[in-house]
DNA sequence: TTTCTAACA
DNA sequence: TGTTAGGA
């Protein structure tokens, strides 16, 4: 089917799906003319996508979840593997928030001391305002 | 009539 | 995202 019958079964304009393939999230075949040809699956994928962009998932993550996953009475249910990497990513992630929460640590420390020195004649114009996220931490 | 790309609002 | 221009 083309895009306007897609358009139409799916309720989603022809802009964004136009838009979903800029992304890598739909991936239509082209006829010599270069218009676009989708596959049945097709409106059951740009459901699914609908349902992950309504979730909040950037629309790059999604390219790479969308492959991966299968649909089961409404509910998304995502591959083994897909689980495994993802949990794996978060174990990075974790490990980062660590390091940089070491590194932060020892920023206040030399904050702090250098706070605790005099300055009572004239605050340093240099000085730039507390910009952490969370001062009273 | 339908679709395409590009670009502006 | 919607819309529009200019084509095929």
């Amino acid at each position: 089917m083309r895009i306007g019958e897609l358009a139409r079964r799916t309720a989603v304009s022809e802009r964004l799906l136009r838009y979903y393939e800029e992304q890598g999230l739909l991936r239509p075949a082209r006829l010599p003319s270069g218009y676009r040809v989708y596959a049945e699956s097709d409106v059951d994928q740009v459901r699914r996508i609908r349902t992950l962009l309504s979730a909040g998932l950037p629309t790059t993550l999604i390219a790479q979840v969308l492959p991966c996953v299968r649909e089961d009475g409404g509910r998304l249910v995502p591959c083994a593997g897909l689980v495994a990497d993802l949990s794996r990513e978060r174990a990075r992630i974790d490990a980062r928030i660590d390091d940089l929460a070491a590194s932060r640590r020892v920023l206040d420390a030399v904050i702090t001391a250098g706070e605790t020195e005099p300055y009572d004649i004239a605050p340093p114009r240099d000085r730039p305002a507390d910009r952490r996220a969370n001062p009273t931490r």
